[in-house]
DNA sequence: GTAGATGCAAAGTATTTGCGACAAG
DNA sequence: CTTGTCGCAAATACTTTGCATCTAC
């Protein structure tokens, strides 16, 4: 049930390098969404022979595989966290940085009405919402 | 009524150089997205003296006065549009690229009272459902 | 007249890639 | 073995910037 990152690779005849493996380790237990140059710099901790062009390539290889989620939030950089079976969208804190995952359901609802209204499947579909701390 | 580029940049006390008259023309005229590049390329056609650092320039000043949207959909390239007063979302075929605009008002509640809920005021989203065209 | 805009080319970022050496299956 | 991966540095792609010149107001 609780499938690593690890597991999935073999399912999906991904080679495991020792490589993959610390970054597969750092990306699981990655509470934030960490952008390349941070995953860089957790993953060189523990071994500080990795280059970072693997790490591009590996969370590029990660992503077509459909093991992490890659966000192109505001800031140029992109931001990748592992997926798991439960969706989710994000909330930014446009002052702190600091993201907050929620679900609704009734939104994701209205998404597949919508593209159905246009004669669309949805495949994929993103959803940020900006905002600040309320005074109260 | 329509407030035109123009108008919005003599109210907002922008200085108005030919070059951004022209880019304001473009963008005005544009129907889809364009990036930056394919800015420059239209606005090359008008005038040619005009510099892509002077397009990168306008675009940004044109964002920051809220003049313009600024998007970044999948492909790395920052790409614009108008921003005129009916605010709308984007449903991106996923096999052509086409985008197409829509409004849904009931998403948009519903957004509101996500933010609400985790104690926050709203100041931006962005939604994009990205789909493949039905068979049917 | 003066603050701000432009063009040009050089400098930044973020990310990708060619290549010889190396390792997983 | 053989195919694919890695590290490195060079190359790309997109965007920003320093500076001397020019222009809108």
């Amino acid at each position: 049930m609780k499938d690593t990152i690890e597991e999935k690779c073999l399912t999906k005849g991904v080679k495991l390098t020792d490589q993959r493996k610390v970054i597969a380790k750092v990306m699981s237990e990655a509470k934030d969404h960490p952008d390349v140059d941070e995953l860089y710099k957790r993953v060189s901790k523990i071994d500080s022979k990795i280059s970072i062009a693997t790490v591009y390539r590996t969370v590029k290889l990660f992503e077509e595989e459909g093991i992490v989620a890659k966000h192109d939030f505001k800031g140029g950089k992109a931001r990748y966290e592992e997926l798991s079976e439960s969706h989710h969208d994000h909330l930014i804190d446009v002052k702190t940085g600091e993201i907050i995952e929620f679900v609704d359901n009734e939104i994701e609802q209205l998404q597949k009405k919508v593209a159905d209204k246009f004669g669309y499947d949805l495949v994929d579909h993103k959803l940020e919402l900006y905002g600040v701390k309320k005074k109260s």
